[in-house]
DNA sequence: GAAAAATGAATGAATACTCACCCACCTTTT
DNA sequence: AAAAGGTGGGTGAGTATTCATTCATTTTTC
């Protein structure tokens, strides 16, 4: 076995590739262990417990998410909420589509885990998710989407539908249209939605 | 013990309650059959092991929450494709209310084992969103609804808004707006986001 | 007093986690 | 610079526990 390989990682992805195809509960330490290359115990010197696994996965996953959207939001939309929620939404389905087996498990076990977890707020996701009601304050501030809308319920709404259309994606295997064309429906909905005026777009 | 009663709707009831508490694997029979007051083995008198009671609950619930949104969509919506999808979006959100536990059920494990169905179309989850791709066409037919739109997109964005609303909804048990305020602003959201001429509403 | 329904103790399969041991590599001693 | 000693990451067989399911027995029904 090679000393220097970055153990944690590696059990890492493994764990993605062991939850995406048997789930959180039917997966063993052992096929971890097995898809990592590593021996059952060895996964115990980098987590608690097997739980420990899939919080670690989360923050970390999400964490680069969340750094590789603003990046993106930062760069390519020139200041302009309308831009930035298109933005968001095409990146999110292609990161989803990209990596399926991550999408899976954020799908399945990130809802799982947050219904058991005590304090919701104050995790990576909800700051995810928060960049989208902070695009809405911030068309809203600049005039350009309704005022009456509530951020947070356009956050919830907006998400939902992006979650939603990215598991379907996910768990059939054959697509009629492409995941720009989808993303720029969902967007055109959500966009018409918002505007203030009944503007050009 | 009580002579007459239901011993199915009992024990359906009962795993509703233990299911919403402690998720489905951690359930245990021995929870289910003490909550439905009914020995370990009464259980499998009715059905044939533990995932049969998650899936048979899936079916007849979700049995029974399609035929109470289509009578109301018959009685009440005048045959207006806008107001169908406002009764569809606001019943959704107070179903769910009514009946937290059902809703913690279906919004964990009906993901968890979607993922697991070797046929994801042919359930009765799947005839209670085509409902809402069914409104869509009929307002396109009816050229209220711009032609444009791809209503399974549609259909899988408004389920998803209204699903990770009413997910977040059951989660936290303090809301600053009240659940009409809130279908009201997906709907809005959703009905300008549709509706073919810059239309009055 | 059969037949049907219900019971719950016993069974045994499954598996998360532990821990005694191994050994590659580093440091110290002579 | 060779030997001795130390360090700690890595290993994987073993264990204790947990529960879904079964079935011999009891209770209820008609």
């Amino acid at each position: 076995m090679i000393r220097t390989a970055d153990k944690h990682s590696k059990i890492i992805e493994a764990a993605i590739r062991v939850f995406s195809r048997k789930g959180f509960f039917h997966a063993r330490i052992a096929d971890i262990a097995k898809e990592a290359q590593v021996a059952d115990g060895t996964i115990y010197l980098y987590f608690n417990n097997k739980y420990d696994i899939l919080l670690s996965l989360f923050e970390e996953e999400i964490g680069k998410l969340i750094l590789e959207v603003k990046l993106l939001l930062e760069s390519e939309a020139g200041d302009d909420p309308r831009r930035m929620l298109g933005i968001f939404a095409l990146n999110h389905l292609k990161m989803m589509d990209d990596r399926r087996e991550l999408a899976e498990v954020l799908h399945t076990e990130l809802r799982q885990s947050n219904k058991f977890m005590r304090e919701y707020r104050n995790t990576k996701f909800s700051e995810y998710l928060d960049i989208i009601s902070g695009i809405v304050r911030k068309g809203q501030k600049m005039a350009i989407f309704r005022p009456e809308i509530l951020p947070e319920v356009f956050e919830q709404a907006f998400f939902g539908a992006l979650d939603e259309t990215s598991r379907l994606w996910v768990l059939s295997p054959d697509h009629s249209y492409s995941i720009e064309e989808t993303a720029a429906q969902i967007t055109g909905i959500f966009l018409k939605g918002i505007i203030a005026t009944a503007a050009q777009n």
